[in-house]
RNA sequence: GCUGGUAUAGCAUAACAGGAAGUGCACUCGAUUUGUAAUCGAGAGAUUAUCGGUUCGAAUCCGAUUACCAGCUCCA
C-alpha cells in the first residue's frame, strides 16, 4: 500500500501501481470523468500512469491550466495523426501547448497550406477524435526509437533525438500515430469534441533563421462545443475592441507615414482623454508628497554613457544627433531616469531630504524593432508616468507602500477589478549576478514582500526575474473580456545612484549612498489607453470621457435654448457637444450613441417652455425628463 | 530585424481572366423643422501608397521602396 497526499492535506491509502483515474474514481464518478492528467509531486503525469510510491496527488481537469495544457498537447498530436492521414510523408516537428490552444510545426515538402484547407483537417481530426482512441505511453530505447524515425525519414524527430538520452525516452501512441514525446497526455481522444484551426504561419526550425522553415498550424480545441463557440465570440468581441479601431472611429489618435512609423500623434478628443489621466494622477502625486519637474527630450551622449544605457542600447536605437559643433553628440532620451539623477545631484542632501520624490511625465523615445510596433501598445515615442523616489534603505518599505496605495488607486479608479503583481527577485543561485550588497538585497526583497502583503497584494514570486540592479514589482491587470495585460512596474535601483556616485549626510555625519526607486503605476500613456480602450470598448468612465454630453435639439428652433443648456452645465464643469444639425432626432440619436457619448440631453418645444431636459443615457435609453440642475447633481452622483 | 500577406476618395468597399475607376457612409449645397438608433434630392471628391519596368493598353503582371496586418525574434 502507498500513502497519497490530496491538496487539502488528506492522505488515502491505496494498492502500489493504482493510476490517478483510478483515485478519482474512488472519489467520484464526475471527476473521474473530468480529469485529464495529474500532478504527482509536483510533475505532471497521465491520468492512467501507474503511481508506486507515497506521493502528493492533485487531479487536473479544464479548470487548471496544467490540465488545459495537457489537453491542448494531446490535440496537436491528434492533428498531428490527421495531417499524417491526410498528407503522407509529412514531417513533424515539434507540437507544443500555448496560452490559447498548441500549434504543431510540420514539414509538408512543397505543398503550401492555406486557410481553405482547414475544414478538412478539421473535419479529420474530429473523425479520430470519435474513434475514442487511448493515448499509451512507451518507454522506449535509444536505439530503437532511432530505428523508428530513421524508417519513418523523419530527419527532425532524429534531431530532436540526439539530445535525449537513453533512458529518458517516450513514445506516445494514439491510433496509427506515434510520435516521441515526454507527454504527459489526456486518457483517451474522446475527450476533444470541438477543434477550430485558427491561422498557418511559417516558423524555423528551433527558432533558427538560418535553418529550413517550417509551416506551423495553430489550433485550439475544447471539451464542449459550446466552449469553442465561447471562445470564437471573445475573440471576435476583442476585433470589436481593438483600440486601433476605435481609436481611429472615436478620432482619438492617429498615425502618418510623413510623421514616421510608432509616433502617435494625439487628436483632440484622445489629448482631453489623456490630459484628464495626468491630471488625476497629478494630484495623486502632490498628495502623496511627490515634486513634479520637467526635463529635456535630448541629453548629451556623456549622460548615458554615464547611466550604462548607452553601451547596453546604443547601437540598437536611435542613433546620436550632431551639432555644428565638432564631436557634439545628444542622444534623445531613453529614460528619464538620467536627467532625474542629476536633478538629486545638484546640491547636496541631509538624510533629512530624504525621501525625495521626483515625478515627470517624461517622453523618451526607443528604437523598437519595426515587426514589434503595434497601435498604441508598442510605439518607438511615448510618455511614462514616471517618478523616482531616492531615499535610504530603511524607507525602502515605507516607500512601497506609498506607491503600492497610489497604484491600487489608479487600477480601481480606471475600473480593472483584478489587480495582482509578480515580484521579481534575484537567483539566489547566482549572487554575483547582481549589483548591490547582499545585506541590502534582502532588506529590499523583504522590504517588497511585508508591503505587499500589507496591502493585501495578490502576488506571485518569480526568483531570478530581478533587473541586475535590483528587485522589481510588476502590476498585472485582468481587463473585461478576461485578458491579462501588464501594466505599471516599481523597480529598486542600486546601480544609478552608484554610476551618478548620488551622495547624503547621514545622522552620523558620514556620506551613505541613496537607493533609488523606479516607478510608473500607468507604465507609458500610451500603452495605458491601448489597455483603457479596449477594457472600456471606449465607453470611458464618466469623469475621463472627453465628451460628456450631447445636447440634441428636435429641430433648429431650440439651437438657443441648447447654448443655454451647455451654458449652464459648464459651470458644473460638465463638458459636451450640441449637435444642431438639421436633422431628424432619430438620426441625431443614433450619431451620438455610436460615439459612446454618454449622455444625451433632448430638448424640444415642452423642455423649452418648463425649462427641463430630456435624459437619454447611452446603451440604456430614456432616463425621463428633469431640469438641468437635477442633471447635473445626478451627473454627480456617477462620476 | 526575419517570413508571409495587404495597400483603390476621410472611412468601408467593387471592378470577370490586362481594355472607360464604380457604390455606400462621411463632406458641400438645396429642400425638409423633425420627439428617442439612418428624411429626400443634387454636387464635389481618385496621379488606384511611392518609384521604376513589361505591354498598343496596367488598379490588375514584374522589381524596389514605404506603411499596415499576422507570426517569429526582441523590449532600458
Amino acid at each position: 500500500m502507498i500513502n497519497i497526499t490530496f491538496p487539502d492535506g488528506n492522505v488515502k491509502q491505496y494498492e502500489a501501481g493504482v493510476s490517478s483515474i483510478d483515485i478519482a474514481k474512488s472519489i467520484s464518478h464526475g471527476l473521474a470523468k473530468n480529469v485529464l492528467s495529474a500532478k504527482v509531486n509536483g510533475e505532471v503525469w497521465d491520468a492512467t500512469r501507474p503511481i508506486e510510491e507515497d506521493a502528493a496527488l492533485s487531479l487536473l481537469t479544464w479548470n487548471d491550466d496544467d490540465g488545459k495544457n495537457t489537453f491542448w498537447h494531446s490535440s496537436a498530436h491528434l492533428m498531428a495523426e490527421a495531417l499524417e492521414a491526410i498528407y503522407p510523408g509529412t514531417k513533424f516537428g515539434i507540437g507544443p501547448a500555448i496560452e490559447n490552444g498548441f500549434y504543431y510545426d510540420i514539414d509538408l515538402g512543397d505543398r503550401v497550406l492555406s486557410t481553405e484547407d482547414f475544414k478538412k483537417i478539421e473535419d479529420k481530426i474530429i473523425e479520430l477524435a470519435r474513434q475514442k482512441n487511448d493515448f499509451e505511453r512507451k518507454e522506449i530505447s535509444k536505439a530503437d526509437a532511432i530505428a523508428y524515425f530513421e524508417e519513418k525519414g523523419d530527419e527532425y524527430k532524429l534531431e530532436l533525438l540526439d539530445g535525449l538520452t537513453d533512458g529518458e525516452i517516450t513514445f506516445y501512441q494514439q491510433g496509427n500515430f506515434v510520435d516521441l514525446c515526454r507527454g504527459p497526455h489526456i486518457p483517451n481522444t474522446e475527450k476533444i469534441k470541438a477543434i477550430k484551426l485558427m491561422k498557418v504561419g511559417g516558423a524555423y526550425w528551433r527558432g533558427d533563421e538560418k535553418r529550413k522553415q517550417l509551416t506551423r498550424i495553430y489550433g485550439i480545441t475544447f471539451p464542449k462545443q459550446k466552449e469553442l463557440t465561447a471562445y470564437l465570440e471573445l475573440l471576435e468581441e476583442a476585433k470589436k475592441r481593438d483600440h486601433r479601431k476605435l481609436g481611429a472611429e472615436l478620432e482619438l489618435f492617429m498615425f502618418s507615414d510623413r510623421v514616421g512609423q510608432g509616433l502617435p500623434i494625439w487628436l483632440p478628443k484622445g489629448n482631453a482623454l489623456r490630459d484628464r489621466l495626468m491630471a488625476f494622477l497629478k494630484e495623486e502625486q502632490e498628495k502623496r508628497g511627490y515634486k513634479l519637474v520637467t526635463t529635456p527630450h535630448i541629453g548629451k551622449k556623456d549622460l548615458y554613457v554615464t547611466s550604462g544605457h548607452y553601451e547596453k542600447y546604443g547601437e540598437d536605437s536611435f542613433q546620436p544627433i550632431h551639432t555644428p559643433r565638432e564631436g557634439e553628440e545628444f542622444l534623445l532620451k531613453p529614460m528619464n531616469c538620467p536627467h532625474h539623477c542629476e536633478i538629486y545631484a545638484h546640491k547636496p542632501h541631509s538624510y533629512k531630504d530624504l525621501p525625495l520624490r521626483i515625478a515627470e511625465f517624461g517622453t523618451v523615445y526607443r528604437y523598437e524593432q519595426s515587426g514589434e510596433l503595434h497601435g498604441l501598445s508598442r510605439v518607438r515615442g511615448f510618455t511614462q508616468d514616471d517618478a523616482h523616489i531616492f531615499c535610504t534603505n530603511d524607507q525602502l518599505k515605507e516607500e512601497f507602500l506609498n506607491v503600492l496605495d497610489l497604484t491600487k488607486l489608479v487600477m480601481t479608479k480606471m475600473g480593472f477589478e483584478q489587480v495582482t503583481a509578480q515580484i521579481s527577485l534575484r537567483d539566489p543561485e547566482n549572487p554575483s549576478k547582481y549589483i548591490g550588497s547582499l545585506e541590502n538585497w534582502e532588506k529590499a526583497e523583504r522590504a517588497i514582500i511585508e508591503a505587499t502583503k500589507e496591502v493585501d497584494l495578490e502576488t506571485v514570486t518569480a526568483l531570478g526575474e530581478a533587473a541586475f540592479y535590483g528587485p522589481k514589482l510588476d502590476f498585472m491587470v485582468k481587463d473585461a473580456l478576461g485578458r491579462s495585460w501588464q501594466l505599471g512596474t516599481i523597480q529598486v535601483d542600486y546601480n544609478l545612484p552608484e554610476r551618478f556616485e548620488l551622495e547624503y549626510i547621514g545622522a552620523d555625519n558620514q556620506a551613505h549612498r541613496p537607493v533609488m526607486i523606479h516607478r510608473a503605476p500607468f507604465g507609458s500613456m500610451e500603452r495605458f489607453m491601448s489597455i483603457l480602450i479596449e477594457h472600456t470598448a471606449g465607453k470611458f468612465p464618466l469623469w475621463l470621457t472627453p465628451e460628456q454630453f450631447a445636447i440634441l435639439p428636435i429641430s433648429d428652433k431650440f439651437n438657443d435654448y441648447a447654448e443655454e443648456v451647455e451654458k449652464a452645465l459648464a459651470k458644473h464643469d460638465i463638458k459636451g457637444v450640441i449637435d444642431n444639425r438639421s436633422e431628424k432626432i432619430g438620426r441625431k440619436i443614433r450619431d451620438t450613441e455610436l460615439k459612446k457619448i454618454p449622455f444625451m440631453l433632448i430638448i424640444g418645444e415642452k423642455e423649452v417652455e418648463s425649462k427641463m431636459v430630456a435624459v437619454r443615457k447611452q446603451g440604456e435609453g430614456d432616463k425621463g425628463v428633469m431640469s438641468v440642475e437635477d442633471f447635473a447633481a445626478y451627473f454627480k452622483t456617477l462620476l
